[in-house]
DNA sequence: GTGAAAGCGCTAACAG
DNA sequence: CTGTTAGCGCTTTCAC
């Protein structure tokens, strides 16, 4: 529990010159600082993050608000930021808000603002314009993953890309009867991610010269169950059984794959599946789906925040940073079967 | 950005009255304290944390350290300590040490004890001596979810009960060849999670009388593919096929479920199958499991930690609650099939 | 290159 | 019940 003013003391030195040699802000003689740092070692000495964020106003802790944690997209991006920030030396605070609406104000209005942090990252997070202006104001800069946000500056994926990606590899492969598995309405806050993903996926039928088919579509709630019980709905349709499927998550898609199995369907000899994530469990499941990279979104996230951190840049304002995806061919999609329909 | 001089002024009182009305420390009559609210509430203004911290020595922040965040088990105790602590007031800041060791050193020597937070959750984390000491010595309380840790209080759950039931369960089903898929030596150093849930499995048998079958156990890496695969060893044996199998995690348990599936063994007829965790992919799968409650583990780490910060309290010490457990019977057993082997 | 001293924004005695 | 005042532990001019 060693203070300043002992270091000081321990090495002959005034708290200012303390202050210098350990946070490598003006100069002091080499000799000093080795001094002084002996001194701190010696001590078991740490700076006191709130009597120096007080006197600085810098905190050296991001705050990230996500709207869930136990979910592995959310908590793979959390991962990600974390170690991220850790590099950089700052901490992370963290806010979920997946309670109510009075959760959420509160987190704004009481934890966020007491000036704990010096900039905030939202995970997949709508906020509102009061929101956001009160963040800004506050000169914290805020980034996005995840969907535009009027003055802030996000990162986020194509998704109208990506599905169209998933759709043409499904094309590629010859076939033409591909069903469509999109998140329901639920999702829609989240920047229109469902409504993205479809429309991605039929311009791809469209640029095909295949007409899209409302029988071929089904919604559901991202949830393995739910891609179940999707895909029997299209599976059991006597007249219209799909070749392919594109879910718009691999959790779907992966439900897709076992109600095939449970209906004697074989895949991807019967049945191609594709979904979009790059899951923990495609690979298990030998998922063909177009990877999105969570990890690598939360320490991107964490770049740009690094960036506008530094005194220089004032690069405030709408900006979007396009996210990498790639498609990644596994053992669950294959060249249409033309023997039987 | 207001100060709380400008509310002070604002609410023609001092500053002093000010924090009292705010704080709820020390006496203000209501009318008072009604104007400082509104005055407060006028000028946006929060209580800057840091100033707070450093003048009270409190900072109104727990620290979490957890060595994995985006696997189910993890993510979930911390939801549930996350929404415990917003209710009391308290922020969450976040520590994955996930890293090697030097990031570990560095967490404990340069992050915790930089005075940011108050006290600190230990997920599953088998800290060393001198890190507890060293925590322990800032008269910061801990608690460690997981095992015990000598001088700090812990809440883990009876690895060896919870193994016991599960079997128990089975041998009640009239199950005599049953198998255990065990964690393997990498996941020892968590409190020997994989040897208590062995000798838990292995108690209800002797119990039963029934003696232990090397051939019948084997050990995997918690995962589904992990489960997948040391199942099918299991059912490949044509002399000594189990007619039941207790996997130490509802992921192996579930990769057990799709291994006998693809050696065309029918779940519950021909196999039973069994778990432990209630992992949110059990339900759909039919998983009989018993039942680990993470997300309540995480708010009752945050409650024994709340009650250690009352001033009063001085119950540090080693210490463990047992953390409860359930069997949850769902349809991946049944009675053993007399019919055929 | 280094020291003295004035705060950073709040809280907690201590008076009254 | 409320005001005055002295810090909490650092950082940062401003001198030297």
């Amino acid at each position: 529990m060693a203070g300043i003013d002992e270091v000081a003391e321990l090495a002959g030195v005034s708290t200012a010159t303390v202050s210098r040699a350990l946070s490598g802000n003006g100069h002091v003689s080499d000799a000093t600082r080795a001094r002084v740092v002996r001194a701190a070692d010696e001590l078991g000495y740490v700076v006191s993050s709130n009597a120096s964020s007080l006197a600085t106003g810098r905190t050296k802790n991001v705050g990230i608000v996500t709207p869930v944690l136990n979910q592995w997209f959310y908590s793979s991006v959390l991962q990600g930021a974390e170690s991220e920030l850790l590099k950089n030396g700052y901490d992370l605070t963290l806010y979920n808000l997946g309670g109510g609406a009075e959760e959420r104000r509160s987190v704004f209005e009481h934890f966020l603002l007491r000036k704990r942090v010096d900039a905030v990252i939202a995970i997949a997070l709508e906020l509102t314009a009061p929101e956001t202006t009160r963040l800004l104001d506050m000169n914290k800069p805020i980034v996005g993953i995840g969907g535009p946000l009027p003055g802030v500056r996000t990162l986020s994926i194509d998704d109208v890309s990506v599905a169209r990606l998933a759709t043409d590899h499904l094309l590629s492969l010859g076939h033409t009867m591909i069903a469509h598995i999109g998140g329901n309405k639920d999702y829609e806050r989240d920047f229109h991610l469902p409504t993205n993903r479809r429309v991605g996926h039929e311009s791809a039928l469209e640029a095909a010269g295949i007409p899209v088919d409302p029988e071929l579509f089904q919604t559901s709630d991202f949830s393995m169950r739910g891609g179940y019980l999707a895909a029997k709905q299209l599976f059991g349709n006597p007249r219209k059984r799909p070749t392919a499927v594109f879910a718009a998550s691999d959790e779907m898609a992966i439900g897709t794959i076992l109600a095939a199995r449970d209906l004697g369907l074989r895949v991807p000899e019967d049945v191609s599946v594709i979904g979009i994530d790059d899951h923990y469990l495609a690979d298990f499941f030998g998922l063909s789906t177009v990877a999105q990279f969570p990890e690598l979104q939360g320490r991107m996230a964490v770049e740009v925040l690094m960036e506008q951190l530094l005194p220089s840049s004032r690069t405030q304002g709408t900006f979007n940073t396009a996210l990498p995806y790639e498609l990644i061919v596994r053992s669950s999609t294959a060249r249409v079967n033309t023997r039987r329909s």
